[in-house]
DNA sequence: TACCAGAGGAG
DNA sequence: AAATCCTCTGGTA
């Protein structure tokens, strides 16, 4: 038994060398393939398939020219394959190819050529991993930074925390004595931790090395003081230096043949945070609370000797390898099922977005069925692409305000559920032999009734797969087994549901803007009906959005009837349902208060409350808002209790006046979406990260500003400064209070049917009183 | 006051 | 580098 961890190739005697690297039960192998050539496509003119192989077989460094039949999208075609020396040789051979007067175009030209070996051969990467103990590191630099951002070209590197799946904890530092931790190794110099890191690797012969923010921070700056110590990092199977890849506008840290994996973009896309440091998400995963300190104090503490203060900052760099390593623990299952199932290595795996994966999964089935990969789209006809959007779910007007026992439908995986019944797919759609057939979907579109179409398909398999996994967990018991399980249908829930938004990705291979709208629109016919067929039936409907729809039945107010009555309605709508498409009874909420479209809130059987787009949703509003809605919704919806309510408001009011209220909850969190010089129109965070910049911080595109309204400027954006330079006390109450506050909480007691009078009168009495 | 860029949520 | 729909804020004229 073994797993396939990484994969690449090197030239060997002026041959291409496939290198695989596998774990086994007894340690590493790797596995080398000579006899893989690189090869891509040609399409040739029509007619002109003899002609085309002649003149390609006339370039050199060209092995083999050989006519293969292949689909593309609606037909079988007959094209060329051409087979070359080298993968280095693809890009420049297919060029020359593609200004042939008898080529068309070139497909499969731009598939790096481990990937195409790993397609070819159906190779699964991580497949066994939860059977083979793969040994796991992390570890984390903390770094001299007297001037606050660090410079890798003069600030060393104080310490590396590191601790691994098989128990070993250390935190490597130099240059102090006489502190007494148990974890705390002190070596010579910069120089020998960062030896003992490297030698660390090799000998506990680690398999995954994980860190948080590794690609654009660790790694980089290891890197660099390295190459200055020389100490290279050489910590690949073979021997190799960690090598940092362009990706997009950030860095990818590749270790050959022990995979690294960097927690901080999985993270972002795994939860829903307002910010993502490490601590946030070891709270997110563990309830546990880090140690945390300001790092921007690291190099004042380390150059005042204070033994105690340096303690802490040694405990804390554990502390960070310590979570960094539990964080994988948890994470890491899910992105092995995800590399499983889409094949793609586990490096490339975990950093894609949604579109490459379900590409990967894509190009994959695609090889074993014969179908030609289309070619991705060049920057042109993205841009085209971009710019021809299409309609999208339907959303019905909220009837604003209080309700009570609420009934939530909904469908399960619409989206999904259209396709396959629908058939959608780039090589169904419109074909010749069914234009006759009466039935067109709204969009005007038909699809094959004859042969099933390539998406649909693979999208029936994920959903029967994940259909025999649930089966399976319905009667497993073994906890192991049964979270094992759980990840896997995960897994592939999370490419089933990616399926429809690839279609309208103007990135896509297979983009179809036509498939992603007909889908869209049959959406709409399906809820709409669903709308209308409720309130035929006695129900109201007060909110819907895409695939679901709140109901209410007039008139009754006992809970059993009104169930009762909407089970059985529901197996009506069921049973004129196309087979793979299903509405589903979601639940029962005692209240709700609904603002406008997707802004409402519920309180659900176990009182709990839900809140949906409201400030209290957000992380661009500070907590002080968002707590005091939350408080401010369960007085209306649990208590029922709209004087409970105003008493709240007042009670927050006061204590903002008097300064009362600490920095944390003052807080707001907003992203930095682009280029600070790209502003057309610069927000409050964007004016804090300037300032703090100035200040010697470092903030780029991606970055979360945390920043706090002061009572230091004239406009919003002169006030906001960057919590870290902002003292306790230290804001402006005003702002809070009719910026933050009010707003969030009077559009709730508005939707309460409190005329604008009222409430006004309440918030001006409220400031007034406080004036 | 009106408009728009920007952000972040829902499904 | 998954889609669209939608609300709301703060800057600007």
């Amino acid at each position: 038994m073994k797993t396939l961890l990484d994969a690449d190739y090197i030239e060997r005697d002026g041959k291409a060398v496939i290198r695989l690297f596998y774990k086994t039960e007894n340690g590493r192998e790797i596995e080398e393939i000579e006899d893989f050539r690189p090869y891509f496509y040609a399409i040739p003119e029509d007619g002109k398939i003899e002609e085309l192989k002649k003149e390609i077989q006339e370039i050199e460094n060209v092995i083999s020219v050989e006519e293969e039949r292949k689909i593309d999208v609606q037909k079988e075609i007959d094209v060329l394959r051409i087979t070359v020396k080298l993968p280095r040789d693809v890009p420049k051979i297919r060029e020359i190819v593609k200004e042939l007067k008898y080529c068309k175009e070139t497909r499969e030209a731009h598939i790096p050529f481990a990937e195409r070996y790993l397609i070819n051969s159906g190779l699964v990467p991580m497949k066994n991993s939860e059977e083979i103990d793969l040994k796991i590191a992390a570890f984390d630099i903390e770094v001299y930074n007297p001037r606050g951002e660090p410079n890798s070209d003069v600030d060393p590197i104080l310490m590396i925390s590191y601790s691994d799946s098989m128990g070993m904890r250390r935190v490597w530092t130099h240059s102090i004595d006489g502190i007494d931790l148990k974890f705390l190794e002190i070596l010579e110099n910069e120089r020998e931790i960062i030896k003992k890191f490297v030698d660390t690797i090799r000998e506990r012969e680690i398999d995954i090395i994980v860190t948080y923010n590794g690609d654009n921070f660790d790694f980089p700056y290891l890197k660099e003081r390295g190459r200055r110590l020389n100490v290279p990092i050489e910590i690949g199977i073979d021997g190799s230096q960690v090598k940092l890849e362009r990706r997009g506008m950030n860095l990818g840290a590749r270790v050959r043949g022990r995979p690294h994996i960097d927690l901080f973009p999985i993270s972002r896309q795994i939860f829903n945070l307002s910010k993502y440091t490490l601590e946030d998400v070891y709270l997110e995963i563990t309830g546990r609370e880090k140690l945390d300190i300001r790092v921007g104090e690291m190099a004042e503490i380390w150059d005042s000797g204070d033994r105690e203060k340096i303690k802490e900052i040694l405990k804390y760099s554990m502390s960070d390898a310590d979570a960094t390593l539990e964080i994988a623990l948890e994470l890491l299952p899910l992105h092995y099922a995800l590399s499983r199932i889409t094949g793609e290595l586990i490096y490339q795996s975990s950093r894609a977005g949604s579109g490459q994966r379900v590409e990967s999964l894509l190009m994959r089935r695609a090889y074993e069925r014969g179908i030609l990969f289309p070619n991705k789209p060049s920057d042109q006809i993205v841009g085209e692409r971009q710019r021809m959007s299409y309609i999208g779910g339907y959303v019905l007007e909220p009837e604003r305000g209080i309700h009570d026992n609420l009934i939530l439908f909904d469908f399960r995986s619409l989206y999904p559920s259209i396709i396959i019944s629908y058939n959608i797919d780039p090589g169904t759609i419109d074909c010749e032999c069914c234009k006759d057939d009466s039935y067109k979907t709204p969009t005007g579109h038909h699809f094959c009734k004859k042969r099933k179409g390539f998406i649909p398909e693979i999208l029936k398999e994920l959903i029967e797969r994940r259909m025999k996994i649930k089966n399976k967990l319905a009667v497993e018991k073994d906890l192991r087994r049964r979270k094992f399980l759980d990840v896997k249908q995960y897994a592939l829930k999370i490419l089933a549901n990616s399926m429809y938004g690839y279609f309208g990705f103007p990135r896509a291979r297979w983009y179809s803007r036509e498939c992603a709208e007909t889908t869209a629109a049959l959406g709409r016919e399906y809820i709409k009906r669903t709308i209308n067929e409720v309130e035929r039936n006695g129900f109201r409907a007060v909110y819907g959005d895409t695939d679901s729809v709140y109901i209410v039945l007039p008139n009754e107010t006992k809970k059993e009837k009104i169930v009762e009555r909407a089970k059985s309605l529901l197996e009506k709508i069921n049973s004129r349902l196309p087979e793979a498409m299903e509405l589903e009874f979601e639940g029962f909420y005692p209240r709700g208060i609904f603002i406008t479209k997707k802004r409402y809130a519920l309180i659900d059987e176990f009182s709990r409350l839900i809140v949906k787009g409201l400030e209290t949703r957000r992380r661009d509003w500070a907590n002080i808002a968002k707590e005091t809605q939350n408080d401010v919704l369960m007085a209306i919806l649990h208590d029922k209790n709209p004087e409970k309510a105003a008493s709240i408001v007042k009670d927050v009011i006061r204590r903002i006046k008097n300064g009362e209220v600490s920095l944390e909850d003052l807080a707001i969190n907003t992203q930095i979406t682009r280029g600070i010089g790209d502003y057309v129109q610069a927000g409050p965070h964007i004016a804090a990260a300037k300032k703090a910049m100035k200040r010697g911080l470092e903030f780029k595109r991606g970055d979360i500003v945390t920043y706090v309204i002061t009572k230091k400027g004239s406009s919003i954006s002169d006030k906001a400064e960057v919590i870290d330079f902002v003292k306790e006390g230290d804001y402006d109450s005003e702002y809070y209070i009719n910026n933050q506050v009010l707003p969030a909480v009077l559009r709730i007691l508005e939707a309460l049917g409190y005329s604008e009078d009222e409430l006004k009168g309440l918030g001006k009495q409220t400031t007034l009183d406080l004036f």
